[in-house]
DNA sequence: GTCGGTGCTGTACGCCGGTATAGGATGCTT
DNA sequence: AAGCATCCTATACCGGCGTACAGCACCGAC
C-alpha cells in the first residue's frame, strides 16, 4: 500500500512517478497528460522531462516500479492462502494502473508472470488429483491467470454490478467471500461438462 | 460474424461505422483517428462528420451497433449450451471493440446486460443445488460476468500465454476445451473454501 | 572563489487531430 | 426548368500536448 502522508517526503521524481501512476491509470496513458502529472506532483513540466525524458521513458518507469511492487506483495502475501484471490485491496493506487497496462497493450511481462506462477499452483493441485485433465497446463493457467484478473481489469463494472464499493473493507469482504463462493462451486457440472466435451470431439 | 465480401455494398454510413469499430478496437478511442477511420472506409473526413457529427457520436453509433449484434448472437446462440461460453469466436471483428469499450469507460450497460442474464441462469442453476450461497445473488452474477469477459478483454494476453491464435478454428476449441475444464473443476476444494470461509469470518 | 554538476523553472516550437464551413454533384419533386 | 434535400469533398482553423531549449539557484570539489 505504501501509505504515504506527505508527498513533500518523497523526492520530486519519486513524487513524478507516483502522480503519472495516478494520473494514466485514472485516465489512460493518452488522456493523461504530461502537464497535468507535473501539477499533481507540484512540479514544473521541464521537470518530468528532466528526470524521464521522454512520457514513454515515463510509463516505463511506472511499469517497473509496478513490477517490483507487484514481486514484493507477492512475496509478503506468499503465507496467507485467501490474500492471493483478493486482486483489489492489496494493489491499492497501483490497480487502475495495472488495468490499464494489461488492456492498453503493455504489461505483458506481468501478465506472463503470473501465468507462471499460476501454473507452478496448478502442477501442485494436479498432482493429488484423480482425473488427469486433457488440456495443455500453460493454456490452463493462461485462462486462469485472466480470470484472476478479472475483477482487477473491470473493477468499475464489477464495483457497479455488485452495488458495492469495493475499495472499502466491507466491500472487500463482500468480494472476497463472492469470490471464495465462486471459486469453490464448479460452473459446469459433472454431466455438463462431459456433454460439451463431447460436443467439441 | 457478418462476412462482408465487398465493403462496396454497403452504404457509406455503414462502412464509416465497421470502420470506426476496427480502428477503435484496434488502438482504443484516443489513438484512433477519424481521418484513418474515414480512410478506411473509403470517404472524406467530412462525410464522417456529416453522418455522425462528432467523434463522440460515432463511437455511441458504435456501441450501439454492436448491443444489437450482440443481443442478435446471444438470441441465436441461446440454444446450443457450450456457445455461450466461447467469448471469441462469435464476436469476430467486435471482440476488440467491446473489450475496449469494457475497459475504456463506456459500455456499462451491456456489462450490466450480461450480469442479468448471468443471474437469471445462476437463479437457475441454483434450484437444484443443497447448500444455499449465502452471498447475494447480484455479486456472484457480477464475478462471473467479468470472468467470462475475461478472456475476451485479456484477448491478447491469453492468446500469449497459450501460445495459440484463438482466432483459428484450432485456438478456438482448444480454448473451448480450456474453458471446460476449467468451469467444471473448482479452484478451491470444500476444505480451503471452509478454512477461507472461515479465516473472513 | 570558481567551476562544474544537478535539480529545477519558463517559454517557445511544431505537429497532430477534432471541429467547422464553403461548395459541388446528383436526384427527386412541383 | 427550378428549387431543394442529400451525399460528398476540400480546406481552413485552432487548441492541446509532447518536445526542446535557455537559463537560474544551489552545492560540493579543488
Amino acid at each position: 500500500m505504501t501509505t504515504v502522508q506527505d508527498p513533500e517526503d518523497l523526492t520530486a521524481r519519486a513524487r513524478i512517478r507516483d502522480a503519472a501512476i495516478r494520473h494514466i491509470g485514472e485516465h489512460g496513458f493518452e488522456r493523461a497528460t504530461i502537464r497535468d502529472i507535473a501539477e499533481s506532483a507540484g512540479v514544473s513540466l521541464g521537470l518530468v522531462r528532466h528526470h524521464f525524458g521522454s512520457k514513454q521513458a515515463l510509463r516505463e518507469a511506472c511499469d517497473e516500479h509496478l513490477m517490483k511492487t507487484v514481486r514484493r506483495l507477492n512475496a509478503e502475501a506468499a503465507g496467507s492462502p485467501p490474500a492471493g484471490f483478493n486482486p483489489v485491496a492489496a494493489l491499492g493506487p497501483y490497480r487502475a494502473y495495472l488495468a490499464r497496462a494489461l488492456t492498453e497493450g503493455w504489461a505483458a511481462p506481468l501478465f506472463d508472470e503470473m501465468t507462471r506462477i499460476g501454473e507452478r499452483w496448478l502442477a501442485a493441485a494436479d498432482r493429488d488429483r484423480a482425473d488427469p485433465p486433457d488440456v495443455p497446463p500453460r493454456a490452463r493457467a493462461a485462462v486462469m491467470a485472466a480470470m484472476a484478473l478479472s475483477v482487477t481489469v473491470l473493477y468499475p463494472h464489477v464495483c457497479r454490478g455488485m452495488d458495492a464499493d469495493l475499495s472499502t473493507p466491507e466491500g472487500e469482504r463482500l468480494l472476497m467471500r463472492t469470490l471464495v463462493e465462486v471459486y469453490s462451486q464448479p460452473v459446469l457440472g459433472p454431466e455438463a461438462a462431459a456433454e460439451a466435451r463431447a460436443w467439441l470431439g
